[in-house]
DNA sequence: CTAGGATCCTGTCAGC
DNA sequence: TGCTGACAGGATCCTA
């Protein structure tokens, strides 16, 4: 999906497009993808946009709020006086909408907002104010990279000590925001093989990929903006950030960007990985390394 | 408790 | 051309 700076993008959009805006109706095309009443949203006027990790919270009036996660391939398009497209890239963000992936639509006093979502594992979901951040999904969330100590990291390392870094990294309870792509570009930007066990790095490598990880998301939520509006310019310009920023995210068989040597893709976690076999070594051998993790 | 695999769903692409 | 299986920017549920 749409991971944290993703999300962020749109927040911001959003907050600039939709503030204050009224939501006169809501079209629901498919079932799953909203749950609550629309009644509850319907004649509100949107008073805030909060993000906790990867989710997207839409404040209304009412004190009643939507929570919205896009999951894989969930997008929010606003089609106004201009279009502001953001999430899963998609030939959406210039196509006729709705189309066949519109879950959703938002009949608002000054445009439309549709929530499409290819594969509908994302949703939109009707909760109080009060009780968002009781909501179970957002109640579970760590802290974000730039929030969270080298200290508590560290110790929920060692609480999944045997499972890979990037499985570890992964999951939302131990550091929140991280998808595939940020996963892997925190990675090797800290020169870590993502098949290392969690419990294998040292303090050093634990702090390093917490600052390799608000790097690359900094990078993306700095370009998000923009690139998203690149990509869906009146000339419609295809601007994937992908091929913006990502150093080796989808850049099987071309050349590392710091060594040269061919990135690989590989499995780990069930996730497809990418990795530069030459920078990110999977075994560390250097003896005063070790000493310093025995002592920690 | 942890680790790993299946699963939700649609669409695309590679390989017959 | 048509079929098949693998896989996809996420998270949860189930099993051992």
């Amino acid at each position: 999906m749409p991971e944290l700076p993703e999300v962020e993008t749109i927040k911001r959009g959003l907050s600039k497009f939709c503030l204050g805006k009224k939501i006169l109706h809501v079209k629901v095309f498919c079932e799953k993808s909203f749950i609550g009443p629309t009644e509850l949203v319907e004649g509100q006027e949107i008073v805030g946009f909060r993000r906790f990790g990867k989710a997207l919270i839409v404040d209304l009036k009412n004190s009643i709020s939507m929570m919205i996660h896009l999951r894989m391939t969930g997008q929010l398009i606003y089609d106004g006086k201009e279009r502001y497209a953001a999430g899963h890239p998609s030939e959406n963000f210039v196509a006729e909408l709705p189309n066949k992936q519109t879950r959703v639509m938002f009949e608002m006093d000054s445009g439309t907002l549709y929530f499409n979502d290819q594969r509908k594992f994302g949703f939109v979901k009707v909760i109080p104010t009060a009780e968002v951040e009781d909501d179970k999904f957002i109640k579970n969330l760590a802290k974000e990279p730039w929030e969270i100590s080298v200290g508590e990291f560290y110790q929920k390392l060692q609480r999944h000590k045997n499972a890979p870094i990037k499985a570890v990294i992964l999951d939302q309870k131990t550091i929140c925001g991280l998808g595939n792509i940020y996963a892997d570009e925190a990675l090797y930007d800290a020169e870590i093989h993502p098949k290392r066990l969690a419990g294998s790095l040292s303090t050093v490598e634990a702090e390093n990929l917490i600052k390799s990880a608000c790097k690359v998301m900094d990078a993306s939520i700095d370009s998000g903006g923009s690139t998203m509006a690149t990509y869906v310019k009146a000339d419609g310009t295809k601007g994937d950030y992908l091929e913006k920023f990502a150093k080796v995210f989808r850049n099987e068989g071309n050349p590392c960007p710091r060594c040269g040597t061919e990135i690989e893709k590989i499995k780990v976690a069930g996730r497809g990985t990418h990795i530069c076999p030459q920078c990110q070594k999977l075994v560390v051998v250097d003896c005063d390394e070790r000493k310093g993790v025995e002592n920690d």
